[in-house]
DNA sequence: TTGAAAGCGATACCAG
DNA sequence: CTGGTATCGCTTTCAA
């Protein structure tokens, strides 16, 4: 009855199999396999031999719906191929094979509904663990489903993990671990305007997206600090693309915003900015300097090296780990420091 | 007992939790819930009420073993920051979701060790497809245990798929799918020479890697087509990273084999190539040539541009997916081609 | 030590 | 349509 019966009239070999052909019961198979129990060593050479000869590999989700199978942690990413949250991915990655957890990559493809979907059905594997990545946008009805999800992860005994966003509002039992975009980019435009510069652009990142909400508060600060005004012409909301900061940039230098600085939202974004500055026949750092946020390799390999914030990603994703899997909950809300990386991408004005 | 009986007495609700509840039949809420069987509007709305209220969710590895979880297509990756492979763990997870498929990443951190030990696993997770993503190193003993797993996956319904790297040897039940390593570096080498470089210094990666031995016969290959002899000193192996990419090159000027091109094993070992030049003081293109192999975004962002060998990898995950999805078996081994990409990184000679 | 048997949670076959 | 119940493969008491 198995799916295919069709050339190997054996179906698949199970504990049983194993137990007949070496002359012991299942129990004693069990034993030897998880090592749990003192088994005589004939048997167990005996039963060994057998599950070698036959290729035996036990049936995980029979073991884990017996109680036994191994712990889980779920990794929930936007886009596999984005830099940022691949080392966090990373992290947790490291931390979880050390303790011999096993570790799964789901892909969302940004979309807060497969998101969703996927805490789900993480929840049905049993994951002990579900970790979501990125920022997010801030939607009151996902915000809601999300808590429910929490608490039900929670009570089946399961842990909702949220890496480089805000916590859920209200009483959530969650674990956050976020890094802190709000100063990184203070710190970060505190450092241009201390060059000198007078009018950044900036492209924090989609509109109500939790990351670019918390950058551009941090940049309107240091003009505050700095006793400068703030200039809503001089904020391009877009996505997280270089292709879409290539296009920002273009139509900006068409416009009459003679800003001397860009701040990109991200590295990518800031490789798109300088694609399209240099489209535009400026020169970077020389005509007009250029940060970005996150400091990704891609950072370093630029020229000229671009200046932007770090972010602790592999940290983040080993603290996601450790946090959920130590006994006792010390914390269940951690924020990280950021800081500038100073490369070559700006210039310092002569005011 | 259960893990955590703690706070909460109630242990995890189940289907049977259910059926009391709504006064019905553990089969009827089976139904309802795989809508397998007409079952009364009535009834469907009772249980779903419950389901609701109780926030429940079917155990997965309960299904899987009652012969009705969802495929699974595990995907086991070297790195999970590596781009050039991140694009083809994409391209399986597109194609995968359209299916709905469940598709997982699992990190091998580069040791065949562990990604044998992977496949084992996912053989017990009942994958209906595991995928091993990237070149290899040819090991005999790696070879054989591999061709074991493969006629352990086949006979228990699954399949094993080899993605960018070479067949297995025999008669092994898996799928292949492979892009064309030696004719892309045939072809990329024979761009250099046509373009006048007599004197190319190659990084093919580390020396009995598969792609890297595919890619140095391609350069041998086009060398012998134009009549120019094989210089060894021009070889260097070593790991695909940017830092020892930076110390070879480095290492190499200081030689006196006066190359006028560099032949990057990767992309990034490309990047890394060109900061050890600039290091140096030379210019690229303008003192010496570099090329690269991949296409990953990255050559596009890097100035100059890189020129390099454009490898499908989308591509190649999708067809991975397709092939093993498909339910009669067309191909078992596929090439797919690659082409070269010219940017700005390579200066045509003088001759 | 070893074995027999009772679950784990869901599906699907066989009756009604 | 709906309800019992055997079954999936393994772990784990409870006895022997």
């Amino acid at each position: 009855m198995g799916r295919q019966k069709a050339a190997a009239d054996e179906a698949r070999i199970t504990i049983r199999d194993i137990a007949a052909r070496a002359g012991v019961s299942v129990a004693t198979v069990s034993r030897v396999l998880s090592s749990s129990h003192p088994v005589s060593d004939d048997l167990r050479t005996r039963v060994m031999d057998v599950v070698r000869e036959l290729d035996y590999v036990p049936n995980a989700h029979a073991r884990s719906l017996a109680g036994a199978g191994p712990k889980t942690v779920a990794i929930l990413i936007d886009s596999i191929t984005g830099a940022a949250f691949a080392h966090v991915a990373r992290g947790i990655e490291e931390e979880a094979s050390a303790r011999d957890w096993l570790s799964l990559v789901c892909v969302t493809g940004g979309d807060p509904e497969r998101e969703l979907a996927l805490v789900n059905l993480m929840r049905q594997q049993g994951a002990a663990a579900v970790v979501l990545l990125g920022g997010t946008y801030d939607l009151a009805d996902y915000q809601l489903r999300m808590a429910r999800f929490a608490k039900s992860l929670d009570s089946a005994g399961s842990r909702l993990v949220l890496c480089g966003r805000p916590p859920l509002q209200g009483d959530v039992p969650a674990t956050t671990i976020e890094y802190d975009n709000a100063n990184g980019a203070f710190t970060m435009t505190s450092h241009l305007l201390s060059m000198g510069h007078r009018r950044v652009l900036i492209l924090p990142g989609p509109e109500n997206f939790t990351t670019a909400q918390a950058r551009l508060e941090g940049y309107r600060n240091a003009l505050t600090t700095y006793g400068l005004p703030y200039d809503a012409g001089l904020v391009r909301h877009g996505r997280y693309e270089d292709g879409v900061a290539h296009r920002i940039v273009l139509d900006a230098l068409r416009g009459k915003n003679d800003f001397t600085a860009v701040f990109a939202g991200t590295d990518v974004v800031a490789t798109g900015v300088m694609e399209g500055l240099r489209e535009a026949g400026l020169s970077v750092p020389d005509d007009i300097s250029v940060v970005g946020f996150d400091d990704i390799p891609l950072a370093r390999h630029l020229s000229p090296g671009l200046t932007t914030v770090h972010v602790p990603y592999e940290e983040m994703g080993r603290m996601a780990l450790r946090l959920v899997s130590s006994p006792r909950r010390d914390k269940d809300h951690v924020v990280l420091g950021t800081h500038v990386v100073v490369r070559q991408s700006v210039r310092p004005l002569a005011v």
